[in-house]
DNA sequence: AATGTGCCGTTGCAATTGCAACAAAACGGG
DNA sequence: CCCGTTTTGTTGCAATTGCAACGGCACATT
């Protein structure tokens, strides 16, 4: 467990806090700690979800398995990651998702959520902040699902492309501007053909409304943009 | 006051609370009041955002200005509903939206972020039991906007209704199941055309995936639904 | 009965998109 | 420098979609 501290420092839950705040912490919530042999399963679609994990070595699969048992990736979680935490806060009978070891032995960290929530009779400084921690981790992927909605509603390949640009202009406060993903993932973020990414792209870059080279982007007519 | 608490027994924050527990929550928290005049601004986009607020009476609209400061309403909050959770939560330096007083005056309870937060010194049970709500409505609301990016995120419309409909199913566990959409909502919600869903509709069930009469649906195939 | 209104389905048409296949450019080793 | 791989751009074509306009139907009002 000691060698993880420097994950954990990493993750949004903890990061900022000393190793020994840390470590408080983990004694005074408890928690559960598990290593998985690869592409073994972790969690079942339908278990009873309390606790949410936290990789710290190797890599989590989350899954969804439709009617016919066909299993798709949903998410990919690499160390420092935390998966599962929306599902066991809502307080689900039972988790829609599964959560596999990848193609490495994955271990995991498990915090109760509700130790979590539930004060503990030290009142420790730090349980508060943990809290807060969570509270603004939901908040904020709230907001980005949010964006993401805002993204994928626009009813052309045009608009989508628009409102994510000038969501990235306005986030970076600068013109031009990077943009995190390549062709193939913005195309995947976007959920059009990567293709007819491209084509819309260049369409928008012969009609000046933006120019761009690699994942760097700038927006020349802000007007035609939304 | 007194007389909204009927109001705020029917939120997600307080159901299932007394009035007794309600009152004694809100004073340990403390608590901010006000009635806004019709079409008047409660939040400006920019504002620095630490209190969420729980509409008593009228109704609220969360408003985006885009670049040129056309207005678009994103949310109607009517009595008992929450607006800025998860931008207070979230811990941003200003507010991404604004929230105005919609066509009547308009009664709002701020609640701030921070106190709910951060346990008072009585360590009153009510306290926490409040933060745990806070929490699963911000989980729940997650998975929610998970759920409607899996639908959006589809390429074609026949996939959003396939989508749309097995999780409606999923949820009722019963086929035929109601929808709680009309077809202007329904074609709203995934970001459609009207008529390119009524289209689309009527060739599902021509093809003998699906029936439906009004809001009742049945899934005939479910094999071809994903 | 007449009228108005809201909801839903249908259709023609132009524009957009996904798909597939290929070409060009960039990149990284050896 | 060469070669294999990855990334990005292009294009033809069929299918899908948005848009606009219209008609039918149920229901409420007068």
């Amino acid at each position: 467990m000691e060698q993880f501290f420097g994950v954990l420092q990493q993750t949004e839950l903890f990061e900022n806090m000393s190793r020994e705040e840390i470590r408080s912490m983990l004694s005074c919530l408890g928690y559960h700690e598990r290593v998985y042999p690869k592409n073994n399963i972790i969690w079942n679609t339908g278990d009873i979800v309390r606790s949410f994990g936290i990789v710290l070595d190797g890599q989590a699969q989350v899954l969804r398995d439709d009617l016919f048992g066909k299993r798709n990736i949903i998410a990919y979680i690499m160390p420092g990651g935390v998966f599962g935490e929306a599902f066991a806060c809502a307080g689900l009978p039972e988790s829609p998702v599964s959560v596999m070891a990848g193609q490495t032995a994955t271990r995991v960290l498990f915090l109760n959520v509700e130790k979590v929530l539930t004060l503990c009779s030290h009142a420790c400084t730090f349980h508060n902040a943990l809290i807060a921690r969570l509270v603004r981790m939901l908040a904020r992927k709230n907001i980005a699902l949010n964006e993401k909605i805002d993204f994928l509603g626009k009813r052309t390949t045009r608009e989508k492309i628009g409102a994510f640009l000038l969501s990235s202009y306005r986030r970076q406060k600068s013109n031009p501007f990077l943009i995190e993903f390549n062709r193939n993932e913005l195309a995947d973020f976007l959920s059009v053909d990567r293709s007819a990414l491209s084509r819309e792209l260049s369409a928008m870059k012969r009609a000046g409304l933006i120019d761009y080279w690699k994942n760097s982007f700038k927006i020349l007519d802000f007007q035609k943009m939304e």
